[in-house]
DNA sequence: GGATATGCTGAGGTTACCTCAACATGAGGG
DNA sequence: CCCTCATGTTGAGGTAACCTCAGCATATCC
């Protein structure tokens, strides 16, 4: 009954297989990202900015899942590297909005680009179904 | 070629939604060990003694793919609850073998216990036949 | 126009990792 | 037997990515 004994199998059950998938993505994510010395949640920032042009904070708070003090930090590292600036809001004197410059614009097409190459040496051990499985599966879990 | 503009969905790609995923299973699974006072990555080393039983944080390390010195620290923190302790190793005077205490073995018990209950919260969103094919190729990732 | 809500950020904390170097011990060669 | 080299653990110090709580400015509504 003490389940597996077959060598370096280490998993008890979905979750910590799904934390081994995760620690893995997470060490590439962030190696494919050394040439632009830009760390995974700001790349993941940058991707929001560039899908939904100028946002707030608290509203790029809300589409990464965190909170919105978090963003800000985000945000501070971001202008610091010269790829957002910030500017009042028109509409709200208390608001400020986030906006790519033009850096931050052709950075973040190329991280697209890397992205998207790292996400396929990731998955591409997956056939065509199962990485269409997966992210059905997973869009059902996100809910 | 811009893909998806289908409104809130915030994914671009098959690693957004899976980081949206662990988040949420992160949070939720952090909540759960609460009553314990245990951080996530104590009940995994937990989980591996429970399993292995006395081990060296070195072998420790492996199990949970981390760095031999971050393994050290997890021990460091589960002696101080008075869960595990440290015996020199017989066979080997350099080394040390870590051991789970009478109360750990209580714990971990409880703990993978209600793992259990807040996995099946969690993946329980999915049918039998999708947590199988989730399973399965989460598995084939995880090499 | 005064109470209350909202948006951002400073201060300070936590978790879970990491590397690098020190130190003790083990193991093999000469 | 001693010397070198490898191995196991840990101190020191660092990082990313979060968090909460409190403060300040502005907006909104009665």
């Amino acid at each position: 009954m003490t389940e597996d004994t077959t060598g370096t199998g280490d998993d008890e059950s979905l979750a910590e297989t799904f934390w081994a998938v995760a620690s893995r993505l997470r060490r590439q994510t962030k190696e494919s990202l050394t040439p632009w010395d830009i760390t995974p949640s700001q790349s993941r920032a940058l991707g929001v900015l560039g899908r939904h042009g100028e946002v707030r904070p608290g509203t790029l708070a809300e589409h990464l899942r965190i909170a919105a003090r978090s963003a800000t930090e985000v945000v501070d590292d971001l202008q610091a590297r010269g790829l957002v600036e910030r500017r009042g809001d028109p509409a709200d004197r208390r608001a400020t909005l986030v906006a790519l410059t033009e850096e931050g614009k052709r950075v973040g097409a190329a991280i697209r680009t890397a992205r998207r190459a790292e996400a396929d040496r990731f998955f591409g051990h997956l056939n065509d179904t199962d990485r269409a499985e997966l992210a059905r599966i997973l869009r059902t879990l996100r809910a």
